[in-house]
Parts: C-alpha cells; structure tokens; sequence
DNA sequence: CTGAATGGGTTCGCATTTGAAATCCAGACT
DNA sequence: AGTCTGGATTTCAAATGCGAACCCATTCAG
C-alpha cells in the first residue's frame, strides 16, 4: 500500500488549488445529494423536496447557487394542460460530474455497504460485468494507483 | 451528450443507497480539505491548522470525526528530544478516497481553472503523459461515459 | 365566477453549528 | 522552577440551519 511521505504543507496553495475551488462549489451535504438526484433524472422542485426532505429554504437556495455555478440549467417545462414550470436539469459542467458521483458510490459499496450487494451496479452497455472507477492513461490503459505520480507546474 | 430521462425519484432510497452514506462521511468542505491535505501527506494537528486556516475547535472535531469513521488513523510520532504527540495518518479507507480527489480536481481543473495551466497534473509513474479519471471494465479498458448503464438489484 | 388544488417558492422564529480568541495542559528544555 | 510548544477544550457572538406557515400564480371543478 502506498505510504504517503510526511508533509508539513500540501504542494499547492488552497486559494490557488482547483481541487479547494471545487469542494467551494460541491463540498456540501445537500448540494452532493441534489446533484445525486439530478444524475438519477430528477428535475422538479418538490420532486427534489420529496427525495431529499430538506427545508424547502435550504433546498431554494442550493438550487440557485447550483445555477449560478453553472452546474444547473434552469428552463421551463410545461406539461400540456398545466402550468409552466421551471425545472432544474445537469449542464455538461453537472453532467461531467457523474464520474466522480459514481466512483463515491463504489467507495461506500466498498467501506460502507456492510457487505450487503450494493443496490445499484453500473456495467458498459451490453456487456454484464461491472465497471469500476480507475485512472487511465492516455491510451485508455488502466494505470494503478501505486503508478501516480503527482507532478507540479514549473 | 447524454440526455438524462425524467425521474420523479431515485431509483435508491438515500437512506439505501451507499452514495448517500458518502456523502454522510465526506460531504463536508472541511472534512474534504482535511483529506485533500492527508493525500499530500500532512499529518499533525498544528500543520493541518496552518494549511487549512479553520478554526481549531472544527478541525478537532472533524479529526475525531474522521478517525470515528475510519479515514483516518491516530497514532503516535516522537521526534527525537520532543515529547510524542498524535499524528492523523490515512487508513486504507481514506487512501481509496484518493482517485475520487484526484478525479473532483482535474473537473475543477477543467470548469474552474479559468483557462489556466494546472498548478499540479498526475502521471504514471516513468512516463510524462498526464493520466485521467475513467471508467474501466474488468480488464481495465476504458469505458466511455455514454456507455455506462446502471443496473438496480434484485 | 367563485373556490379549491397544485407547484414553486419566501418569510419567520428558533436551534444548532461555526468562527475567533482565550485558555488549558502535558512534557521537554533552560 | 519557569518557559516553550503542540494539541486540544472553553467561551460567546455571528452565521447558518431547520420546520412550519404563509404567499402567489395558474388551472380545474362546480
């Protein structure tokens, strides 16, 4: 197992690190669970509510912060015979988080899921064995955690 | 790019579902610079305090938090001529976090970075071509986000 | 033309969490 | 004995969170 060597600071500055700048925007309980609803095809206003039960207030709120940071797209929908509404759906930049969301998801099968089968797998389509998250270079070949090597600017 | 189809709910529970629990460990901007740090192998109290400009009452409580859950294991270091003291080391658990981090900073990278060199990039180890977070079958081929497909038990 | 129902919020009051600073504490060094 | 230092806890004001109630516009039913 890797052993990371002892540090007295990270290599990059907080304010200057895109990874601080990301968990600004989607280092939050609620906004994580929003954007899981929203990978899964949530939209809606009180579908979200209902999936979530949050205070309508917090929920208002992290729906406008999700737009303002460009995850968010809000449009109108209108279901014929009813009133228009907003709805709130992925934009590539929410979109391309799925990754990611994805890969949480198989961490708490493996640490958290008290060895239950986990209740959503994810497989390549028409194939039935699993994917997982891993790296890859730039061939598309698998590159094991032991092989990453992080490499500063300059 | 894909379309998600409407969903009045999740097709899990949050309650069932392993990324809700995840998100009940790591969901949280302190605990996830905490680790940011850890991954860059910062251990002690004092150093976490310096990089993280938080108040020590949170960063306390989210340490104990974290060793709580399992992320992070506290052990004791002795510098020569010092008394001991505790050290926060990553758990396996908390290593496995690490492409999850990795993946969360190349999107910052890619959606925040404002058109900027990053300030650091991973590649594997011997070669200078940067890797990047991706899907893989079981033979550690990637695969394409557009052909991920959920698959619920049962 | 009312009146209720529905979806999408905002307002309000209170409880919890956070932040910043001060304090505490144990062991090593003088 | 006194002081320094890393690792925390205490204190209290300020911010954020929660839950419930309320508001508003539209649509449907009578």
């Amino acid at each position: 197992m890797t052993q990371i060597p002892l540090a007295r600071r990270s290599p990059v500055q907080p304010d200057a690190c895109n990874l601080a700048k990301a968990i600004d925007v989607v280092g939050d309980r609620w906004t994580l669970l929003i954007l899981r609803a929203a990978l899964y095809g949530v939209r809606r206003f009180d579908d979200f509510q209902a999936e979530l039960a949050c205070p309508r207030t917090v929920l208002s709120g992290r729906l406008k912060k999700l737009v303002e940071d460009g995850l968010l797209t809000k449009r109108t929908y209108k279901s014929p015979g009813k009133r228009s509404r907003p709805e709130y759906v992925l934009s590539p930049m929410g979109l391309s988080l799925r990754p990611i969301l994805i890969g949480l998801t198989q961490w708490g099968d493996a640490w958290l899921g008290q060895g239950e089968t986990p209740p959503i797998s994810f497989t390549k389509a028409g194939s039935k064995s699993a994917i997982r998250a891993a790296f890859v270079d730039i061939e598309g070949r698998e590159v094991r955690p032991d092989q990453i090597r992080p490499v500063l600017r300059g």
